[in-house]
DNA sequence: CAAACATTTGAGCAGGTGTTCAATCGTTTA
DNA sequence: TAAACGATTGAACACCTGCTCAAATGTTTG
């Protein structure tokens, strides 16, 4: 079989690899191992994982306008948390991986 | 319910991120989406590609030390594979996402 | 053994990423 | 309306990453 026909390309693997992304820095895996389960605001998640909230927030914006996340105002506070459910089993599938060999 | 509760402890999140990074380069989704399927020398993955045989070789480097892929010399070739099918079926479900909405 | 070939390695670099700090924006409340 | 509070934004930065080029390391073959 020619390797041509497998490898995708160059267009739809730049996706790939951009999704993959959102999974590959400490703080965010961090964000989401709690927000997939409950939503919380900017200042919890911040001290939950000792990064300032600006932090916090920048990588908030980055996950919104990739549709990870859903942002939910209530007063002077922002609630994010997961919802789309092939997020969501594509996270914990590497959790898992991680956690049992 | 407590987030501290669901919150990854910072060392098995490092490895999480470190586990998705692999998946998070244009050129390694490529070349990873062709040899989950067949295995396959430097210089063929760096035509198909395109890039140098050097670069496809750091990177089977990289990928080799995290135990992702397997390499077989025959000869003066080296043929790189995926064989873990955990790691295959992270790395399916994120480009079914990707190209099925 | 020498030449040819495939791969690996290391240096160097351009561009990207995560963080903090300071300033600003939005919302609530005194 | 002013002060307080939470979130956002932009600039600046240190660090990381992926790439190429050149040289070195196997491996085969004339």
């Amino acid at each position: 079989m020619n390797p041509k026909s497998f490898i995708l390309d160059e267009h739809t693997a730049a996706h790939v690899a951009e999704l993959f992304s959102v999974f590959s820095d400490t703080s965010r895996v961090r964000i989401l191992s709690v927000i997939v389960e409950q939503e919380l605001n900017i200042q919890a998640l911040a001290e939950l994982i000792g990064v300032t909230e600006s932090a916090v927030s920048h990588h908030m914006r980055g996950l919104r306008q990739m549709h990870i996340v859903q942002a939910r105002r209530d007063g002077k506070e922002v609630y994010y948390s997961v919802v789309d459910p092939h997020i969501i089993a594509l996270f914990k599938q590497g959790v898992d991986h991680v956690k049992n060999g």
